[in-house]
DNA sequence: TTATATCCCATTGACGCCCATAAATTCCCA
DNA sequence: TGGGAATTTATGGGCGTCAATGGGATATAA
């Protein structure tokens, strides 16, 4: 499976839909055909809440499946082991694909995101993210400086170490 | 179709019948078929009162079946566990679908759930809960922070990756 | 009968399916 | 190597289908 890598600028529409780059589509969508059959023919992704940023977070069927699969089906009391698992399922949608690959955005998520007419969507390796691209340029310049810097600190670290020694 | 993932608010009529949600009944209804052939058709779910919270909980014949199965293996399972396993047994209510997929909600479920005209169906994975809107609403907000507030730090169980934002 | 439950049909509104166009990318060839 | 032609992807919008809902008719039990 390739990983989700770039970024992709898509139209939301009237409707509420918005294609998923096919970049995307392709990463998404392999890994389940692969590994669980024909049988669960779902075509499509998840989409929820980023528990961190005013952004949407969307991962295909093989991360969710590990999801579900990380909790004890037989247990009667979830301990508090399981909250993140379980607050992410309740909290998932499942988005499937139209004819044309699009999905259509909820209203929860579209709300939360503060998304209108544009949505960026960003590669994380196994899964993405989908922002108002404003708000994404604001938080990616930040994270370039701040990693930027931090490089900066390490190297001079590292170089302080070399003096001490 | 596997998991139980997302949420789905239904209307509850006078007559006390409620639509379970088409992608729900799906979930519910493929392992059965498979796993005990056509003998035991029962077209339907199970429904008892959430253990923790103030909801119902559901599951399909599948899960059921395998609570039963719990108990047959001695030595697997604790006293308390298999008091647990009874318990479930006993309190459960098997409701059949209507011919469009609706059930009836027991009154006793309904009252502990709180339930009026509407209720949302959450799923859980394996298995469900049904609650009464404005009361999921409020716990689901309190779950999400809680999960926030821990960050990164959560991982998920049995899972080698962690979870980070 | 009264109450309870199952089946059946009728309505509606959301969503999936389809086609038609636009934009973008690749490919090909002069 | 520049620029079209062809293919693919993105976008827009109409329309039919099906899930959700409401209510009535019929069957069963108390």
């Amino acid at each position: 499976m390739t990983a989700l890598i770039g970024r992709h600028t898509n139209k939301i529409d009237k409707k509420g839909r918005v294609s998923v780059p096919k970049a995307f589509r392709n990463a998404l969508s392999s890994p389940v055909s692969e590994e669980r059959g024909a049988s669960t023919l779902f075509s499509g992704i998840y989409l929820y809440r980023s528990f961190k940023y005013s952004a949407i977070e969307g991962c295909g069927e093989a991360f969710i499946q590990r999801v579900v699969d990380s909790l004890d089906e037989l247990e009667l009391f979830s301990d508090e082991q399981d909250d993140l698992a379980i607050t992410l399922l309740e909290n998932s949608y499942q988005m499937a694909y139209d004819t044309e690959g699009r999905i259509f955005l909820p209203v929860e998520l579209r709300t939360y995101a503060g998304l209108s007419d544009e949505a960026i969507f960003v590669g994380r390796g196994t899964r993405f993210q989908v922002w108002q691209p404003e708000a994404y340029n604001i938080h990616n310049k930040n994270s370039f400086e701040r990693v930027r810097s931090q490089g900066a600190t390490l190297r001079l670290k590292k170089l302080q170490e070399g003096f001490d020694q």
